[in-house]
DNA sequence: GGTCCCCATGTGACCGGTCACAATCCTGGC
DNA sequence: GCCAGGATTGTGACCGGTCACATGGGGACC
């Protein structure tokens, strides 16, 4: 058939209608399932589709309709396993729908430059999904013009939550809550907290979740050290760590941290977790595989992705609507850098 | 000033004609910067622009013009390291020329479920690049459509490479060399090879230059142990292994595999690089945190995104057309976990 | 046999841009 | 004062679909 060599037009309906003999809104009719079409042309129009290798172009989809079935995630990172499990976890939700994923990274966090990016993303048509773990995220969610359609996973609900533009989260408070309860029952007089950066002004979810479990045991509150989100930051807050004997538990506001931390300890000689403590967040796939494997808070970020696509989806379609949010229920991993304190002499 | 509640369709070029008092194609004009514009008709459009927040439709430009700017990956999967970094790169250098990215994720290998994503990539319109590592990503790039631009980011050139059609890579052959050198060089009678699964049927690229290290140097050669891409496949590997007093030196097909053989190790009370030496491939961020640290050979991820999508944006415009690729150079980096062998008594 | 309706199909306009070409304006040269 | 010709601007068609409505062809029913 046409195998001339240079790249020929692809098909559109109006070409098929021809080679079918039939009308133009014919095939939009057949493409679409549309019932009131008779078995032998719909038979016809098809064997013209399969002939043509016709396939319905998107963009013209998009335009005529007015639906687009697109989303972008815009995102600081695609690399941090947090980061792009959500990414993983949305694009699986999407696909299912057969939406189209496109992704924006916010580079920077200048005003002018996160503005730009959501422009960008704006003019691609379709809802958004900012996830807005860090100041980037948050200054996006905030940039992003009211009549688009969007959802924001977010690090803690805000106090009034606008039901055209709904989020998601985990329940960090009660994940951090969890993980220093672990370590003060084991003995712990008390546990300090390496933070990952608050995307807001206020105290992070798990900061308050970390404090909490300390007020009620009536143990003291060290102050927060103020980390990063990569392991040398959790490295350069392990050695200061390391200097204080009094500590003896350690609640990482990450896993990646929790390795720099770990890697500190070692080369300060003190033990995990014969001297001390341990415990990560979010459970990378390395953390169960590291000496001493590492105790942790498992986060269920594919499905948070998920969730924030099907949200999104009831913003974009009547149908698809679904109830404000599911949250779900951060799982404690006991592993090796958890033990007792050090017996006291 | 519209604040009227109900979402409004954004305003288009004739919309903006009719405020400025001109006529569309002259507003299409100013917003291409053709030269012929009066700067005070261009001004009282630049203000009518402003004024409704006018924005381009990409969807339209992409319909009208056929240029549609778009660059969609195929990846089958988005968590792993390697692969996130590819596809970070990928969207540095697509943000650099304004070109927007969709990903697609190959959930299966299966025949069918491949051709139906690249069917649904490639009505995305646009370019496409094939993250091709794995059996789904080799049967997606074989799928493609031969109309279609798209680049591949492969393990090994094939034998015959297609002008039309380029491909990246990294010299993963001589990246094992390197490392299996350095292991042979600390004095180990031979270096054991834990392999990640190869992409099409042929020997790949990193057992090759591992072999040829080793019969340079006169080394018996071990059968290389399958593992797969993950800690929990470099544990079961690492545990075989350990069981072999005469294992003394370990390369790891990547730095997730050498955690889990590192792990194994440690179980087996064999000390690393006291007894046993490892190495892996990638250099993983937190590679370097590990206890040992992690002697690895670090691979340009980011860059070979880049390239990639250079390439692509050469194949979709002619302008901008570049040599067929630049292969990046690997780096070994030597830690802790790689010594000399024990002293034999 | 005529009317009513539903089924199957076709026609024209439109989505928001671009492209090719026509029309108008302005300026310089003679 | 008239005409050539470049600078500006406008008009109509088109990209590949959808939507709203019009049209023709059978039964079913009276």
């Amino acid at each position: 058939m046409n195998v001339t060599g240079h790249t020929r037009r692809p098909a559109s309906i109006r070409d098929v209608a021809t080679a079918a003999g039939v009308s133009y809104q014919t095939v939009s009719r057949v493409i679409n399932g549309h019932p009131s079409v008779r078995p032998t042309t719909r038979e016809r129009v098809l064997a013209a589709i399969d002939e043509l290798g016709f396939r319905r172009s998107a963009t013209a989809l998009a335009l005529a309709s007015g639906r687009s079935r697109a989303v972008t995630v815009l995102t600081a990172n695609t690399t941090h396993y947090g980061y792009a499990s959500i990414l993983q976890g949305i694009e699986e939700a999407a696909r299912a729908e057969s939406y189209a994923v496109g992704i924006g990274v916010l580079e920077s966090a200048d005003e002018a430059a996160v503005a730009a990016e959501v422009r960008r993303a704006a003019g691609a048509g379709g809802g958004l999904i900012v996830i807005a773990y860090d100041p980037a995220g948050v200054k996006a969610l905030g940039a992003v013009p009211a009549e688009l359609p969007v959802v924001g996973v977010v690090e803690t609900p805000a106090s009034t939550p606008d039901p055209g533009r709904p989020w998601v989260w985990t329940d960090d408070r009660e994940a951090a809550y969890q993980a220093t309860r672990h370590l003060l029952s084991l003995g712990h007089e008390t546990v300090h907290y390496v933070a990952i950066p608050s995307s807001t002004r206020r105290t992070s979810a798990r900061t308050s979740g970390w404090r909490q479990a300390l007020r009620e045991a009536g143990a003291p509150e060290p102050r927060p050290v103020q980390g990063s989100w990569g392991p040398a930051e959790g490295h350069a807050a392990g050695h200061e760590l390391a200097r204080d004997p009094a500590v003896s538990a350690i609640l990482c506001g990450n896993d990646d941290l929790a390795l720099g931390v770990l890697r500190a300890l070692h080369e300060a000689g003190r033990s995990v977790p014969g001297e001390v403590s341990v415990a990560g967040f979010d459970d990378a796939p390395h953390s169960a595989y590291l000496t001493p494997s590492l105790t942790t808070v498992r986060l269920d970020f594919t499905g948070l992705g998920r969730a924030a696509f099907a949200l999104l989806h009831g913003v974009l379609e009547e149908a698809a609507r679904i109830a404000p949010h599911p949250v779900s229920v951060p799982e404690l991993v006991v592993r090796e850098s958890s033990g007792p304190p050090p017996a006291t002499t």
